[in-house]
RNA sequence: GCCGGCGUGUCGGAAUGGCAGACGAGACAGACUCAAAAUCUGUUGUCCUUCGCGGGCGUGUGGGUUCAAGUCCCACCGCCGGCACCA
């Protein structure tokens, strides 16, 4: 008897096989299943254990929904634009282009040892300017709709390495790098108007089937409000102040009002005795980092000696500045109602201003406020017309109100800001822009795209903070192709996000040089019915992924608004005591000599059985000696009961049809790891079988551990007489009624105790059962009999006083 | 501060409100062996016990609902993640 199986021969002559033999067969019948994984960036690190995680628990799922009928398009690709790259090439005096194809094949070779179904005709890359070509063109094509512009930006600034950084670069508002404090520097920006699409990216939301976790991540992320905006006549002045404010209800409550120190009419409010103290606070926060100005949670702040008139009552109230009025969201200005709200309230408190109470639970007047009172539930009070109102329904109508009385109107407004979209880097798609002295920014004609990188020597950033780029002249000067004046292109790249944000729908067409994706073809494969990655993608790469989507669908390229209809996040693998795994920490473990030594199917099996796939697990070097003995006892198991010409009994059918219906529907809901065990489990089972396992038992028990195990199921499928992969079976269904048992255990409680367990048949009478419960336990039965319950099947509880 | 998630043996973890600890790791004992590894068998939450059964206690803490709570409700503690003055 074989003690263990030969993993290395059987995964080299499968995978062999497969090659020659693919099991995913698009053949125009089969409905398609896309199943994607967020593809990787290839990094010089190569792969560990961690990686391997998400790309194991998609080709289960794409295994399992071939073997459901499905044609899956299952691809990978690289996401190979980006930073590190770059600073790689820069540190070891090579190519991008050279280092990053070098790092593409070390882990295409490293993903290949997964043994995932990966169609690798429809692999990309993101720096192929094939590939690049389409994204410079929806570029083209958003500037076009007008929804890319150029704008003055604040960018991340070392002033010692002379270089822009990504906020990635800035740790505790210190550069990476050298630790030289950070400060910000004006340049101009490419921008995306993501904005425009901030209530169809949020109203759609609805339509996904993805994780609560996530949606509510982007909700946040748009943040959506609903209020008014209210004019403010400045007393003596021509000029308004307007502010945006979600509680008009509470205008009543306005006793003064607080402008962003960066308002532009921060520095004319000033009055004589004042003016010095508001010059010296604008010029404060004007130097504090963002770090600085967000830690101190003390409130500070400066009268300017000016009034405004509240518009509803025409009081006069104090304009004070202070920074926790944030300058880009809404107007830079607000109207303060402390007694409704907690900020203004410690404001109020701190600088003794007036605080007046218009909401009140009970229609009283609360004696010296402790805490603002924050709920849009109550009565309105010394509000004049508005007395007595309900404050909930109120808030809803006043916005309305204010417009009609002329001094406001209802506003929506959203945290979400534009997308930053250049970057000072080299490493990075060009953006097609040239600018031309007369004409302005012209595009570059959409027959001259792709726009290529020059391959230069140095690629290091300039140090005036502009792109590499912008010292390389044979790049920078062109013609304008408008009206052929001398012009410079654009020097600025885009970020790492732009590929990422549309590879999904190249997959299906990578060659097409005519357009960005068939059109045929993206309604036949498209959108993606599973997508599969790490949860530190929820808001930046899924929104702007979900805003391009929509764009190309609005310009009518594809046929779907969204492009992930199920999101699946998985767990991060960690290191002991749950330390990311990385290099420095030297905690990394690598798939590789784990493969060799186990095998693929081993490490499959251990990377869905160490936890619950949507929770981070830690890594157990010794947890994969458990999945390996399983397999072990698997092989011997099937072969050891194949020659034995079993008959299937009763009980047989049984576990057959308990195993199927065990692993299908832990499956379904995605519960890999209970999976995994419920293999062991039937299998401990099976071992335990005096008169042995029937061949179609044994078969079913192969085709399920297929999609997990591929390999070795496969040679035991061979093993069983067949001829045919075992990808091209369907998989089973469970016969529920040949799964009953006929007889049960029931466990019966004395008061919720349990006090003996008794044998019935499945389908008997409850008086019968508890006739026989209480036959068990009569010792026990002290008192009488107050309660009996009995749930078919599970349990005899009885209650006695 | 707010919003999520989590808290179960030595460890990873199982448990539609119905026998807590499945499955695996580790440990211990035995078989095989000259020996070790591998493999196989058994034991393995904890306490009491007359060691024969049996019984008490046990899912972060305190309360509650229920015939019955790891699971539901309330309050709290701890860890992890996200957001963080958004008017």
């Amino acid at each position: 008897m074989s003690k263990s199986y030969n993993h290395s021969y059987i995964e080299e002559k499968w995978t062999k096989n497969w090659e020659e033999h693919p099991i995913n067969v698009n053949d125009g019948k089969r409905p398609k299943y896309y199943c994607l994984d967020m593809f990787p960036y290839p990094s010089g690190n190569g792969l560990h254990v961690g990686h391997w995680r998400g790309y194991v628990i998609s080709d289960v799922w794409s295994r399992y929904k071939i073997m459901n009928g499905h044609y899956v398009i299952h691809p990978m690709g690289w996401d190979a634009f980006g930073l590190p790259a770059e600073n790689y090439a820069i540190k070891m005096g090579v190519q991008p282009a050279v280092s990053t194809a070098e790092n593409i094949r070390n882990i295409k070779k490293q993903i290949k040892k997964i043994a995932a179904v990966y169609d690798w005709d429809m692999e990309l890359n993101t720096t192929d300017p094939k590939f690049f070509k389409w994204t410079q063109w929806i570029f083209e094509k958003l500037f076009e709709k007008g929804l890319a512009y150029e704008k003055e930006m604040p960018i991340n600034w070392c002033p010692s390495c002379k270089t822009g950084l990504a906020n990635e670069e800035v740790v505790d508002g210190k550069c990476e790098r050298c630790g030289a404090e950070v400060t910000k520097k004006n340049l101009k920006q490419w921008m995306l108007k993501i904005t425009e699409y901030a209530d169809r990216l949020l109203d759609d939301l609805d339509k996904l089937d993805w994780p609560e976790k996530v949606k509510k991540m982007q909700t946040e992320w748009i943040g959506r409000s609903f209020g008014a905006e209210v004019d403010f006549q400045i007393d003596g002045r021509d000029e308004k102040i307007t502010v945006y404010t979600t509680r008009p209800d509470t205008l009543y409550g306005a006793t003064f009002m607080v402008l962003a120190p960066e308002h532009e009419l921060s520095k004319s409010l000033a009055t004589g005795e004042q003016a010095a103290e508001v010059e010296k606070y604008i010029s404060d926060a004007a130097n504090k980092s963002n770090v600085d100005r967000l830690q101190g949670k003390e409130k500070t702040g400066v009268f300017t000696g000016s009034y405004a008139i509240n518009p509803l009552n025409g009081e006069k109230i104090p304009i004070w500045l202070s920074d926790y009025v944030l300058a880009d969201y809404g107007t830079g200005a607000i109207m303060c109602v402390p007694a409704h709200d907690d900020r203004d309230f410690a404001f109020a408190k701190k600088f003794g201003l007036k605080i007046r109470q218009v909401i009140s639970k009970d229609g009283k007047e609360t004696d010296d406020m402790e805490e603002a009172y924050t709920d849009a539930s109550g009565t309105m009070i010394n509000s004049g017309e508005w007395n007595g109102m309900e404050s909930a329904e109120l808030k809803v109508k006043a916005p309305h109100i204010v417009e009609e009385k002329g001094f406001g109107r209802a506003k929506k407004n959203f945290k979400i800001r534009d997308w930053v979209f250049s970057r000072q880097r080299y490493w990075g798609e060009p953006i097609p822009i040239i600018h031309c002295p007369k004409c302005g920014e012209v595009l570059v004609p959409e027959d001259e795209l792709p726009l290529k990188l020059p391959e230069v020597d140095r690629y290091e950033p300039t140090g005036t903070g502009e792109s590499p780029l912008a010292a390389i002249d044979s790049f920078v000067n062109c013609k304008c192709p408008k009206c052929g004046s001398d012009a410079k292109r654009e020097t600025n790249t885009m970020p790492q996000w732009a590929g990422s944000s549309w590879y999904f729908l190249r997959y299906v067409d990578v060659n097409n040089d005519k357009e960005l994706v068939n059109r045929e073809k993206a309604d036949r494969f498209l959108p993606v019915d599973m997508y599969i990655g790490g949860v530190e993608h929820a808001v930046l790469h899924l929104l702007y992924s979900r805003f391009w989507t929509k764009f190309l669908y609005d310009l009518g390229v594809i046929g779907f608004d969204e492009p992930f209809i199920k999101l699946f996040n998985q767990g991060m693998i960690t290191g002991k005591n749950g330390v990311k795994m990385s290099k420095s920490k030297g905690n990394v473990v690598s798939p590789d000599d784990l493969v060799r030594d186990y095998g693929c199917d081993s490490l499959r099996l251990y990377e869905l059985f160490v936890g619950p796939p949507e929770l981070d697990s830690e890594w157990d070097e010794r947890g994969i000696d458990g999945v390996y003995r399983f397999l072990c006892k698997a092989w011997n198991m099937v072969l050891e009961n194949r020659e034995k010409q079993v008959e299937p009994t009763k009980e047989l059918l049984r576990l057959r049809h308990q195993l199927i219906h065990t692993i299908s529907t832990r499956l379904e809901a995605f519960s890999l790891n209970t999976v995994v065990s419920g293999f062991m489990e039937f299998n401990n089972k099976f071992l335990k079988l005096k008169g042995g396992v029937d061949r179609e038992t044994l078969e079913t028990f192969v085709i399920l551990l297929a999609p997990f195990a591929p390999h070795i199921s496969e040679e035991l499928w061979q093993e069983l007489g067949h001829e045919t992969s075992v990808f091209a079976e369907k998989w089973p269904q469970a016969d529920t009624e040949a799964m009953k048992e006929d007889t049960v255990e029931i466990p019966v409680q004395v008061n919720g105790k349990i006090r003996a367990t008794i044998e019935v048949a499945a389908d008997a009478e409850k008086e019968a059962v508890l006739i026989a419960a209480k036959e068990a336990v009569a010792d026990k039965l002290q008192g009488s009999v107050v309660k009996e319950i009995y749930v078919p099947g599970k349990i005899v509880n009885i209650v006695v006083k």
